[in-house]
DNA sequence: CACATCATCGAACGGTGTTCTATCGTACTT
DNA sequence: AAGTACGATAGAACACCGTTCGATGATGTG
């Protein structure tokens, strides 16, 4: 069965006493450091000092472990969103909101992929939901399209996010080849293609070439932003 | 030793000749049939019927052949969408495009994930990308604000994607508990929360209820759509 | 002190990606 | 026609993974 809330924190000699708290502590480190490959729970035991199957005895499996790591770093990101001053525009909070999930997901690319798992089980992303979506209800829009914004804005963050998250290949991660060189060589390969068959790929290479990534999370978010801030005024109106 | 002379009396284990095609094929298939975690080596050999170690003279290591595995639907999907029509407004064009590419995934959920991966390696990705992008050109914009554009559109798609691509859980899979009862008992958990609390999610729980992933999708589309046009008809005017 | 329960752990199981080495079959050389 | 080089195949083994099982230390209660 799981292990409910209480902690027993008397410090064993031999054997090593865990708890919840350390538990999801030690997981999300793990991922900080090396992303998700990097969470296993032969690593997760080592570090607890203690052995592989305790672990279960907090988590039922790996899929739990994730869900609980990730709820609990969503935790304090949701300390975060309520802690913002909020104004007198919603589409400006929403804004605000949304970068903050951003700068979240940039500072712990794993998030990206787990961010929407399972929103009903989650009680943190669920009250993050709420969070969003109670922007809305300053708007004139109906339900439906209330719905539907969030998702859009979500999708907007998750999309970037996926796009940031994914781990670079082999090369990088072995130290062989830099992360700008990597890039470099794309870019170089992008200006060597015939200019006729790829006009736009040419247009915009160098932009692509030392772009910010958030700039481009802005601008999309920004497009999705007019467009509601377009439907909102048009019912209101 | 002993298989001198039985080469042709007695037939011995015919030796499997494959093909990339083959090989690709077969590992598409294995990814329709029950998704990622279905595409192992020894099920793609079974399949193939031949050794394990025989596919990796086509394929260097598992990144290599989910990535070409991809580009290989890319490639029918990227003719599905040169063979669009088009009409006299690009916006409409990308928006089209962006429909093809959303029913591509969902009829095959694991593409979402492996979707954006590695723009650069993957030639058929590359040329999508052209094919999204060129409809920009047509549109009075900077080249920052093309490059902006594109990949905000694909970003909503990766979005919607990846809620769509993510697999339920275990009890869903294992056939305990149908998808209709999985997310009805999300609905019901909404429905049981404090209003007062959760203003937001009893707003929308019903448009929730009974959702349909396009119309999501599409509301996204356009919520960006109208943002684009909304940026281009102001550098024109 | 006996006991039930909590919490921990080593060892093992089945599965995975990957590598090593040996081999077959064919096309080309001589 | 025999020999050879090489493209292509394959079995066995390795290291690692998530997960399970059974045993056992620790703890508070009667």
């Amino acid at each position: 069965m799981a292990a409910r809330l209480q902690n027993r924190s008397t410090p064993g000699r031999r054997r090593a006493s865990h708890s919840m708290e350390s538990v999801l502590t030690e997981a999300v480190a793990l991922l900080d450091e090396a992303g998700e490959p990097a969470l296993t729970f032969r690593a997760l035991a080592q570090r607890l000092g203690g052995g592989v199957a305790s672990i279960y005895w907090y988590v039922a499996n790996k899929d739990e472990l994730l869900d609980l790591a990730t709820d609990h770093v969503i935790g304090s990101l949701l300390s975060d969103v309520e802690a913002l001053p909020g104004s007198d525009d919603p589409i400006d909070d929403l804004r605000t909101m949304a970068l903050v999930l951003f700068d979240a997901i940039v500072a712990r690319p794993w998030l990206g992929a787990y961010f929407m798992r399972n929103t009903n089980a989650q009680s943190n992303s669920l009250r993050l939901y709420e969070r969003l979506g109670a922007q809305t209800l300053r708007l004139d829009l109906t339900a439906r399209q209330r719905f539907h914004a969030v998702s859009a804005i979500i999708g907007v963050v998750v999309g970037s996010a996926v796009d940031l998250g994914q781990e670079p290949p082999q090369e990088v991660l072995d130290g062989k080849v830099g992360r700008d060189e990597y890039l470099g060589r794309a870019v170089q390969a992008w200006r060597e293609l015939d200019p006729a068959g790829y006009p736009f790929v040419h247009e915009i290479v160098d932009e692509f070439d030392g772009h910010d990534d958030a700039d481009q999370f802005r601008s999309a978010l920004d497009l999705t932003l007019a467009g509601l801030r377009l439907q909102a005024g048009k019912a209101g109106a």
